[in-house]
RNA sequence: GCGCCUGUAGCUCAGUGGAUAGAGCGUUCGGCUCCGGACCGAAAGGUCGCAGGUUCGACUCCUGUCAGGCGCACCA
């Protein structure tokens, strides 16, 4: 067992249908089919641990009010050698389930037997999945919204990994195409211009200082060497140093904000390798496109898009739309990824519908990609937004944001937010955010109880076997709320990789921080009764093991001083 | 004009179709001679943007509408 919480709503499906099925041989309740049971949880307390609407939704097949209903299943119930300690119909017919004290123990003894792999479920069963994100431009620094997609993207994966996939991080290198053109030209101007050359950066070229800085290091390199070569060649060097260090810094900087990947896949190796070009004429071999002005267009209308979009220029060149859709199939097809995710910034949201429709013009299934879309974050400074641009050079960096803030502190607040809520970001707030930031909650209660066990490791107090110690002796409001709180940690797994939610798994560990803090003001490990403060030894060391599970996955650290 | 996201407490945000809509910050009041006060308890604070609809039940789903953000290139 891995999940007690979904262990105690099988049992309550289980004692209800067998009701069900009970009542109606008595000839008590009539009906043809059932539906699905459905177990909640209820917001308040007094409605129990668990409870299930059923009575209600068989109202109709059955032609009986939902509280008489509840009635007698209630009364059909068999709850022996179940969690199940107390039924109750309540309101308009709800059937509220209590649990015993075994439940509470069994969740702490579950803690304990699997200790760094507590909250880890087989919802994935193996599955192989692919988390891209961040996928920076390769032309400059990486921005407050590369930080968020980091951020998300990395703690996505995590969730992934806990609940049973076969989990590979992907950065997509846009080493290709357009912009790659751009970097050249602007990278040209700045080495012209240290050789005391007049020169321009282009229009909608990148203006920023790290373009600077790449032709001056590349220029100690090279000195002049490439000041009389035709600016074809003297770019493609430009471009192939530009590139390299650039990526190597996005590698450091990803570093030191917790992210490692598996799978660094540059764009420009599907040109090489003939991918962009194979499935081009795929698409055309199924008649999915047509010329038009001397371009090659790809018919999406027929995939459910607004309208049709180029995949090769007139002048011969492909689209980022065709290298992308190469890049999908080669995803799906090549790697064999049974699922993708793809975690972009509102402002692509535009491609989601051409990249679904063109997998299902090559026959995968579309249903195989989800495309988590982030807002921007609304940089605020001084009271007032902060427009940031590559172009301008304008922006504050991912490493900026780091040294500022701290990785744990920027990686929890990232988080916090669902992906579809816009985050203003205030940088005086952030700076001195040491004070109110959760994550120091959290981590404060962390410390906190690698204190105590220190504590009682000095005093001799040890753990040597948990069925040497009677858990049945935590009663406390605070106990049973905290232990239930545990309880929760592999159902908030699942929703949370079921829903792509991230945000949950924040919200989770301030909630467990919340409750201990309230279980340490009121009741005290240390100096209890002995039998007592074994249980409450125990209990702690399991709030130690979620917390710092939890954070693992949120890649925040576990200090055990502070 | 069309499409996507967002409108919930003073502020920042949660809220898998369920019962009396929650948390943090801020405000007010209170709590360690004590296992770590970076903590805890209590109070005040809401027409869930607005209007319809679906149903036993809607913050949640549908339609319309208002407001903000973002898209709608032979850029990515």
């Amino acid at each position: 067992m891995e999940n007690i919480v979904q262990k105690a709503k099988e049992e309550i499906k289980d004692v209800v249908l067998k009701a069900l099925n009970e009542a109606k041989k008595e000839g008590l309740l009539n009906f043809e089919s059932i539906q699905d049971v459905e177990v909640e949880e209820p917001k308040e307390k007094q409605h129990g641990d668990l409870a299930t609407n059923f009575a209600m939704v068989m109202a109709r097949e059955a032609k009986m009010a939902p509280r008489k209903i509840a009635e007698i299943i209630a009364s059909k119930m068999n709850t022996s050698g179940t969690f199940i300690e107390k039924v109750e119909v309540a309101g308009p017919g709800f059937i509220n389930f209590f649990l015993n004290q075994n439940f509470l123990i069994e969740t702490l003894k579950l803690i304990h037997k699997r200790g760094k792999d507590y909250g880890r479920v087989n919802l994935g069963k193996g599955k192989k999945v692919q988390v891209e994100f961040v996928s920076a431009n390769p032309t400059g620094p990486m921005h407050m919204g590369n930080a968020r997609g980091g951020a998300i993207g990395d703690v996505l994966a995590s969730i992934l990994d806990y609940a049973g996939y076969n989990v590979s991080r992907e950065f997509y290198i846009n080493d290709a195409g357009n912009q790659i053109e751009k970097f050249g030209y602007s990278l040209e101007a700045r080495y012209l211009q240290l050789l005391g050359i007049d020169a321009e950066v282009p229009e909608g070229g990148y203006h920023g200082e790290d373009i600077i800085d790449r032709a001056k290091e590349f220029l100690e390199i090279h000195g002049d060497k490439y000041k009389d070569v035709p600016s074809e060649e003297r770019r493609k060097a430009l471009i192939e140093y530009g590139l390299k260090k650039n990526i190597e810094k996005m590698k450091e900087d990803l570093a030191l904000y917790g992210i490692e990947y598996d799978v660094w896949f540059s764009e420009q190796s599907l040109y090489d390798s003939g991918e962009v070009y194979k499935v081009i004429e795929e698409l055309t071999e199924k008649g999915y496109t047509y010329e038009k002005d001397g371009a090659l267009w790809f018919k999406m209308t027929l995939f459910g898009a607004e309208k049709d979009d180029v995949l090769v220029r007139s002048n011969g060149v492909p689209t980022y739309l065709a290298s992308d859709i190469a890049y999908h199939k080669n995803k799906f097809v090549t790697r064999g990824f049974d699922w993708v995710i793809n975690v972009w910034g509102a402002d692509h949201h535009g491609h989601v519908a051409p990249m679904k429709g063109a997998m299902k013009a090559l026959g995968i299934d579309p249903s195989r990609l989800d495309v988590v879309l982030m807002q921007l974050v609304k940089l605020i400074e001084g009271g007032q937004v902060v427009r940031m641009s590559k172009r301008t050079g304008k922006m504050i960096t991912l490493r900026d944001l780091i040294e500022e803030v701290g990785k744990d502190a920027a990686r929890f607040f990232f988080n916090m937010r669902s992906p579809d809520s816009p985050i203003e970001f205030d940088l005086d707030l952030a700076k001195q955010q040491t004070n109110e930031n959760p994550v120091f909650y959290v981590q404060y209660a962390h410390a906190r109880i690698c204190s105590i066990i220190r504590q009682l490791e000095e005093m001799g107090v040890k753990i040597e076997n948990i069925e040497d110690v009677d858990l049945g002796l935590l009663k406390e409001e605070e106990e049973v709320d905290l232990i239930k709180k545990l309880a929760y940690f592999p159902e908030e797994i699942t929703i949370a990789a079921k829903t792509l939610a991230p945000h949950r798994i924040t919200r989770y560990v301030i909630d467990v921080a919340s409750l201990f803090h309230s279980f340490y003001n009121s009741h005290r490990v240390k100096g209890a009764e002995e039998n007592l403060m074994k249980a409450r030894f125990a209990l702690i060391l399991a709030v130690k093991t979620v917390l710092k599970n939890a954070l693992d996955i949120l890649k925040v650290t576990a200090p055990e001083r502070m």
